[in-house]
DNA sequence: TGATTATTGTCACAAATTGATACAATAATC
DNA sequence: GATTATTGTATCAATTTGTGACAATAATCA
């Protein structure tokens, strides 16, 4: 959120941690054949927000990432990466940050850390939706998938975010190989070519996707998968790199 | 330099930018059949180093970065992009500044902001070489036109930053069309050709760069360019967005 | 048990793109 | 006016991509 991410231990005055910026986090999962991202609520407030960190003092920026995700996914090794810096003035608007403190009965100075100006990294993180366990901030209250295509208001510029986050992934997809990222270990042809359709929003020639994967020399061929239906049973796939 | 970017007007605690947060540029500029970076040099030391600057408390961060590149450049309206965000512990190196501060006659102390740590946000930047009036910032004593592919040692992780801004360059090359931004105002096919063998360091061949070039519909076809040589005389072309 | 059904893996061919070469056109020089 | 080096474009091969077709085959159901 970068205006207002909070810190596993709340800090009173912001100390051991770098001032002014944050991290956002756009968490990407996949389930039932729809994109899926990690969003944060606050009680007593209506306020959706994206998961956040800061940087502690002695820890590297990327680091920092790593810690923050896993603490709010339970998941280590997993892919991340920074794809924009947000640092318009205008992003700072003080009044959610003291909502959300307030409903947790804190009521901060005016000048509370947490108040202020924050220029914030983001930061998208590609998982398995099956392994990830969602958990709340501090301050928060729940931490849950909600459906990419159907988000709901979202706190001060996270709408933004998201949207560079998802222009990012389109563009990366092909170039970088992370689609598999989002998938569980194995998957079918079938189940790779909906992930990249969703994420692309366009259909793709099945015949055509197949051979451009298979050409591509990252997938090992594992059993079939049977009881799909009353049909022929497809392979099953799996990830491998070189 | 992000470590130890120097602000305009030499503030002597900081006051007014945003604390631990730089903006380093690599500016990129074509000349003579070579890609070259603008470099600052400093009095009575031998430290190179990328143009770097603050960004103020009252400044949005993109602005910031525009502003800083005009004050050494002289240019506006030049394409200007974000690359990476550099945020690792061992960047933080107080040693160099305070080399660069005591040849300047400053004694700076233990604390002084300059000698702390700073997380800095890469910009990268594409200018008409022909254009650029390149001045100094207040700590040093030049700002100088470096050939790429000769680099002579520099600052902290500077090397690090240009790398990693070259391969961004490389990559944004034909998905942004961004390359006409190092050329003059009209150029050859050849011209063209050459800047892109350049920046990805491999030939390519002369007729499919031709017919590419030609079918992306950018280019407008001016008078010939006489008095190359001895042989046939190209066309002039000029960059036309849509 | 054997026909039915939906989906899969792969082939086949057309269309489009790219790679590589050839060649005529033509400014400047001699 | 011949020579020279480079340019613009055409040509054809090689490769990649778009599109449809078809046999194979699990599960279902008669």
């Amino acid at each position: 959120m970068s205006n207002q991410p909070i810190p596993e231990e709340i800090s009173p005055d912001g100390a051991g941690f770098l001032p002014g910026l944050a991290i956002d986090f756009v968490i990407f999962g996949f389930h039932q054949n729809q994109l899926k991202i990690l969003l944060l609520s606050y009680r007593n407030t209506d306020l959706l927000a994206l998961p956040a960190g800061f940087i502690q003092e002695t820890e590297n920026l990327n680091d920092a990432a790593r810690r923050v995700l896993a603490e709010r996914t339970g998941l280590y090794d997993i892919f991340l990466e920074q794809f924009y810096v947000f640092g318009d003035r205008s992003r700072h608007d003080p009044a959610p940050m003291r909502a959300i403190m307030e409903a947790k009965g804190i009521v901060p100075d005016e000048n509370h850390w947490l108040l202020r100006r924050f220029v914030s990294v983001g930061y998208y993180a590609l998982i398995d939706f099956t392994k990830a366990v969602p958990i709340p901030d501090p301050l928060s209250d729940s931490c849950e998938w909600y459906d990419l295509a159907s988000l709901p208001a979202l706190m001060l510029d996270h709408q933004t975010i998201v949207q560079k986050a998802l222009e990012t992934l389109r563009t990366d997809l092909d170039r970088k190989l992370i689609g598999f990222n989002l998938l569980s270990d194995t998957f079918t042809m079938a189940d790779l070519q909906c992930l990249y359709e969703t994420i692309l929003d366009q259909p793709l020639h099945r015949s055509g996707f197949q051979r451009k994967m298979l050409s591509l020399g990252i997938l090992e061929r594992l059993d079939k998968k049977f009881s799909g239906g009353a049909h022929k049973a497809p392979y099953l796939y799996r990830f491998v790199s070189n």
